[in-house]
DNA sequence: GTGGCAAAATTGTCCGACAGTCCGATTATC
DNA sequence: GATAATCGGACTGTCGGACAATTTTGCCAC
């Protein structure tokens, strides 16, 4: 805690191994647009040549990019492309990251609680047809499957994820992304334990999803709020809660 | 847009390469918590041997899990151990797709109302003294740099990280940092074409600073609405913006 | 232009090798 | 006895070459 504090003189120099150069060049070249999506990627020996450097090295530079979602290869293709990242590949990425951070409960219902009511919002205004029908096949999925757990929660991240994508809001779709994987695990112990959550929670849906077709933001943004607030008092009824991480315990 | 949509009934089975399996086992592991965080991986060779592949195949699947920030190693170390992905480098990840996506300053907007004012709420119930210490410094940074674009922008930058952090919520924290990296060029174009905007935005970050630091939340979320609202003013004075796209466009 | 086919190119994986460096043990020094 | 210098082993980063499987391409016939 009480460590002196003092402005180091030089900076440490890490040295980029050249796998990491490589795709830290040919990232800039994606995001400068100089490679614009769908271009198809030099061969890997092409790579090698221009880079200087061993197929071997240029491969594992490409891993990197390709795990980042920059690059990617049309089903059945042997040539790899520029690839626009999609949201779900990158919204996995910090949902594992948060989880291995051991968020809880109340933190994500906080940040729920932010994004969601104003998605619903934003969707009123804007959903098209397509994106309302994909949220009402979503609310039907959950009132036909409320019997088994597994397809419920299913449903109810499906409803979310509906409703963000219909607020026309690519950056709050893909803040909102992260959430549902989180909220799967709580959702699951909740909606077991919790015998009346099964019907507030359709009740919601079906508000939210009526506001929207009715194109009424104030109110899509009101239900969902209450909506979200249910689940936080639903968290403390099932109460009987081990830890507060959401994380479902690992094996010793 | 009109074509046909039919549930599959066999899923296209793509054979993953062997990296890419591996990758994962190696992953599932991690997220299990099976491989611990601070456990060194096993070596290479050992690896390799394990699984029975050659070492490059598992230095292709290491690179996977590494830009995943699953795997990294503390400076200085040559083995890699299990690592807890950072909300930065993961958020990188975000903006960089955000930006491939070309999100419009209001889509930004939206966002940041939903977010920054929620963290600002928590930042003032929550902070703690070294966090509200990082958060007043950045305004005094900004105070003092405002004659230097780049370092004006960082400094509103590390303003709302600062909010974020203090917030004490992990969820939103990473979520709001994302937009950090989208607002830089937004807000550089911003601040040098709108005169008043440098006076407002230290007005905004003083009383926003205050609020946390007296912890009145109420006020900090208040200000921060305002201070937010204030940027999309700023973008419609500056107006003369060639195209929606915040992205600084790239050359042909 | 279309279809079909063989050749060339490309990817995934393997093997072996070597320099540079980090780590741990051993030895030398105070 | 504690600390500092030294040495060998273990690993990583990178290289070169190789081969099967599969895709892409060029070409020819229709």
């Amino acid at each position: 805690m009480g460590q002196e504090i003092v402005a180091d003189l030089f900076a440490p120099l890490d040295d980029h191994p050249a796998y990491r150069q490589i795709a830290n060049v040919i990232e800039q070249r994606i995001v400068a647009r100089s490679l614009r999506t769908g271009d198809p990627l030099p061969s890997e020996m092409d790579l090698a040549r221009q880079f200087g450097v061993n197929r071997s090295t240029i491969r594992e530079a490409i891993r990197e990019l390709e795990t980042h979602g920059l690059l990617g290869r049309v089903r059945g293709e042997k040539r790899l492309r520029v690839t626009r990242p999609e949201p779900r590949r990158v919204s996995s990425g910090v949902s594992r990251a948060l989880a291995l951070h051991d968020v809880t409960f109340l933190e994500l219902w906080e940040a729920m609680m932010a994004i969601e009511p104003v998605a619903a919002q934003y969707a009123a205004a804007r959903r098209t047809p397509a994106q309302l029908q994909t949220l009402v096949r979503a609310g039907a999925r959950f009132k036909r499957e409320v019997a088994d757990t597994t397809q419920a929660v299913a449903a109810v991240v499906d409803f979310f994820t509906a409703v963000a994508a219909a607020s026309g809001n690519q950056v709050l779709e893909i803040s909102q992304a992260p959430l549902n994987l989180l909220l799967a695990p709580a959702l699951t112990r909740m909606i077991d334990r919790v015998p009346q959550a099964r019907a507030r929670i359709h009740a919601a849906q079906d508000k939210i999803a009526d506001a929207i077709k009715f194109r009424r933001s104030e109110q899509a943004r009101t239900w969902m709020e209450k909506h979200i607030r249910d689940f936080k008092r639903g968290h403390e009824l099932e109460s009987i809660h081990t830890g507060d991480s959401i994380h479902t315990e690992g094996e010793r």
